[in-house]
DNA sequence: ATATTTATTGATAAAAGTTACTAATAAAAA
DNA sequence: TTTTTATTAGTAACTTTTATCAATAAATAT
């Protein structure tokens, strides 16, 4: 992906400004939903074109927290996330350091090079912890 | 999901024993390319139906490992899985019990239930690591 | 400023993975 | 054996995502 020869279109800054704006970690047709208000014409195909162009060039992350969809964040620094059984929302937990840790553990039982580890959590938030009781 | 009146058919047993015999962690099509040499009538649905019903019983793990389609397993003791990005095959990982140091360390940092953990990791096997030097 | 280059767009179709539907079948119980 | 109903094959439909392409607009050169 090249990334140098980027142009920053009014459709690439508007979907860009939008995902910064919420912690909701949008998919790419709710974000779509979002984008709409201010650009009435953009097609959805475009949002999913600069969804992906941004994250290949390391400006925003995209999730996959096995829903069958992808999500989005802005967030670049290191965090979690946990997703809610129960009302199906995604949010952030704070970091703390295991990666290190867990390669670390891993070195000698294997004989693979690991490069990255992908960590989520499944839970119940706040909120339905309430409803619930 | 109603795991007791459950029927032991053709189908699912033979979908059950070919997904035993195979440590590729295959996704439902490969295993039906794979069980259609017993069964050569069987649908791509039955399946489809009979992995989510096995999955949903217990019987096998449903992987996602972020490729935007499911692999199953059913090897059940606990185990990690490593995709390998230059060949793209899921491998076994030994088990080194975080889960629970995880829990823990996460416990007062959040206010959410955490009720589940997803690990996996990307990474180069060892033959690719091989054809690389 | 203006012209030129080419990355990007909107619109639409198509791909890929998965689920839903239905009459017919077969596994378990009576 | 008969009855009940979970399951099947075949197919359509659905959801998410990617590809195609002529037209447009952002950056660069003139």
């Amino acid at each position: 992906m090249d990334c140098e020869n980027t142009r920053l279109t009014q459709q690439r800054k508007v979907v860009l400004e939008e995902l910064k704006k919420t912690t909701a970690h949008p998919t790419a047709d709710e974000l779509y939903e979002v984008v709409r208000k201010r650009l009435p014409n953009i097609s959805l195909g475009t949002v999913y074109r600069n969804l992906e162009i941004l994250s290949a060039c390391g400006e925003i992350l995209k999730l996959d927290l096995g829903e069958g969809k992808k999500r989005f964040d802005a967030r670049m620094d290191p965090h979690y996330h946990l997703r809610c059984t129960q009302c199906g929302r995604v949010f952030d937990i704070p970091y703390v350091p295991l990666d290190k840790e867990i390669e670390e553990r891993l070195q000698g039982v294997n004989h693979f090079k690991v490069t990255g580890i992908q960590i989520h959590f499944d839970g119940i938030c706040e909120e339905c912890l309430k409803k619930m009781n």
